[in-house]
DNA sequence: GCTTGCCTTGACGTCGGCGGCAAGGTCTAG
DNA sequence: CTAGACCTTGCCGCCGACGTCAAGGCAAGC
């Protein structure tokens, strides 16, 4: 399978594939001419960066999954390097939703501050440059 | 006031006051030598616009604040275009939580996952490069 | 032969909110 | 007179995950 072909299998660009090559994510052998052939196997180390850039991972934390995959596990998750980044990843999710719902009620309580005042308020135009 | 005092009391850095400036969110008259000379007012401009950065807005959200504050408001938030900010931020926020929340519980699922398979998988050494 | 479509490497652009440096002008204290 | 602390504009660097050319090689159909 040439790049093409696997961008399109994989749901992204060739541009992206090379640039997970570059970062030591992805594998691929070179025919005569230059060109770069995947292995079938790929593909799921492709789909398994993706689905995890998606979840907010950043490359570096998916070198371990990619490597677990490597090592003839079904699943990326399974190993403890791997392991250790979902911990993690988990205890900054812990504490990013929990500034996100900070900032929630802080918003909450401005909106109803200003829909309190919305008369005795802003008299002037507000538009002002 | 000069920008040296201006940045110290409103806990920043001279850089960050004068690229406010120049995305017109901070405003400056200038002294016969050329320096900048700030108004006291301006302080709290300076520190609406830390709150709200720090809250996660972008400077091009927090414009219609700024506008609000110079008009002769009190606070920032009590004008139109503030409050229809705030709630697109809000949308924007309870959206952010529950992706975090799905993703959090993903992570929880492979968590579990790869401890219970612990002893069956990852036979062979997951370090792989 | 010529076009079309795939592929290659290399290098610069993007977005946002600044940091940091250069090369100079200004003001004040000693 | 000089040092040093402030100020000015301007411009490059940074992070991360790519997008977007540029300039060319390779393969296949007509």
């Amino acid at each position: 399978m040439r790049i093409g072909e696997l961008a399109e299998r994989a749901g992204t660009s060739t541009r992206t594939l090379r640039y997970y090559e570059t970062h030591g994510l992805v594998r691929a052998a070179r025919s005569a001419n230059g060109y770069r052939i995947y292995d079938e196997s790929e593909l799921h180390v492709v789909r398994e960066i993706r689905t995890l850039l998606g979840a907010g991972f950043a490359l570096a934390d998916i070198r371990p999954f990619v490597a677990c995959l490597r090592a003839g596990n079904a699943s990326g998750h399974v190993c403890p390097d791997s392991v250790a980044v979902l911990r993690r990843k988990l205890a900054e999710l812990d504490a990013g939703i929990d500034r996100l719902q900070a900032v929630r009620q802080e918003l909450r309580d401005q909106l109803a501050d200003a829909i309190a005042h919305r008369e005795e308020a802003c008299t002037r135009r507000c538009t002002a440059r």
